[in-house]
DNA sequence: GAGAAAGTAAACATTG
DNA sequence: ACAATGTTTACTTTCT
């Protein structure tokens, strides 16, 4: 989308940084994994290509970076998906920011008809009965159907990402010509599949994500559709911004690895670490803590037990099938 | 339950 | 020399 969003349709890594920055302030007081991932995703995915440099000459050090053109379209018509993105029908004007405020904190609404405004920092939506902060929101600016989950397997966050961002990813009707241009073997990412969700959209419905990532929806859902159809669109590129926000708060993975001795191969040190694992209680304290504010909120206080107990018995599983590796 | 897909973290390589 | 950038590898998690 940042590259989308340049007029030059080309841009550099730091650029890219830059609106997703603008775009997804949560980012800015995210852990720095983010902008592995960024470069990991441009470099990995196929839909995304380095200019040459001859042509995209001396600025500073990387180059440029643009989307090849074979998937440009089937990305933009996923995107078109999505009732407020900026490509969606009816909206004149793509992507580009504002050119008068191309700061995030001037500009009231992310984009024209944005439902999401900022107040105080925080970002809100209109009038869809979603308050919100942190990553899930800003997220749901791209991803704005916040699905209702079944309250299942405890802390697996993504599903419910994943759940919604099926609805996007997922063609639900296609235009005037289907994106079935041809994405060939690539590396998955460039021709991944949507989940294929079996959407229950009915009632309250909880969606978590983390300590202060929190969104309720209250019977809110447009036009959803669940049958699993080809996605010929990058949907990495797109989701892990979302993805993203459910590894927070563990720094314990990096400083293990780090206090396990340096000479170790990388392969070694992980599975060292893993020997010494985090406290157990803080993961389900944190499940359970962010778990309960979002019940309370939906009113539903009475399943936390319930989820508690599966994130230990989770847990367990865990823990046995390290011990039979060991 | 296996395997694919999609994700993160980090090592490693390159470059300005 | 260093930091930003780019590539690759290892591993985990989720979905089918
Ligand atoms: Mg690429």
């Amino acid at each position: 989308m940042a590259i989308e969003d340049a007029p030059s349709k080309r841009l550099p890594v730091k650029d890219i940084y830059g609106w997703i920055l603008e775009h997804f302030p949560y980012f800015a007081s995210a852990p720095t994994g983010w902008k592995n991932s960024v470069r990991h995703n441009l470099s990995l995915n196929k839909c995304f290509k380095k200019v040459d440099k001859d042509r995209s000459q001396s600025i500073g050090k990387g180059s440029l970076w643009s989307i090849d053109p074979e998937y440009r379209h089937n990305l933009i018509q996923a995107l078109k998906k999505t009732p407020y993105h900026p490509y969606s029908p009816g909206l004149v004007t793509p992507f580009t920011s504002p050119p008068t405020s191309p700061q995030p904190y001037h500009s009231p609404l992310l984009w024209p008809r944005s439902p999401f405004f900022r107040k105080n920092g925080v970002l809100l939506q209109v009038s869809e009965g979603v308050i919100q902060n942190g990553a899930c929101v800003r997220s749901h600016c791209l991803f704005p159907v916040i699905r209702s989950l079944p309250i299942s397997p405890v802390g697996r966050r993504t599903t419910a990402i994943r759940s919604a961002l099926g609805d996007y990813l997922t063609p639900c009707d296609y235009p005037s010509h289907p994106p079935s241009d041809d994405l060939q073997e690539d590396h998955n990412y460039s021709n991944a599949k949507s989940p294929s969700i079996p959407c229950s959209s009915q009632g309250p419905s909880v969606s978590d994500e983390d300590d202060d990532i929190i969104a309720v929806e209250v019977g809110v859902h447009r036009g959803v559709k669940s049958e699993p159809k080809e996605v010929p669109l990058d949907s990495a590129s797109v989701s892990f911004l979302s993805q993203h926000a459910r590894r927070r708060g563990l720094p314990w993975t990096k400083n293990r690895l780090r206090a396990l001795g340096d000479t170790l191969p990388l392969k070694k040190r992980r599975s060292a670490a893993l020997a010494e694992k985090p406290p157990l209680e803080s993961d389900d304290e944190e499940m359970k803590e962010a778990a309960g504010s979002l019940l309370h909120l939906a009113g539903v206080r009475a399943c936390l037990n319930n989820i508690t107990n599966r994130a230990k018995a989770a847990q367990k599983e865990k823990e046995q099938k390290e011990a039979l590796r060991n």
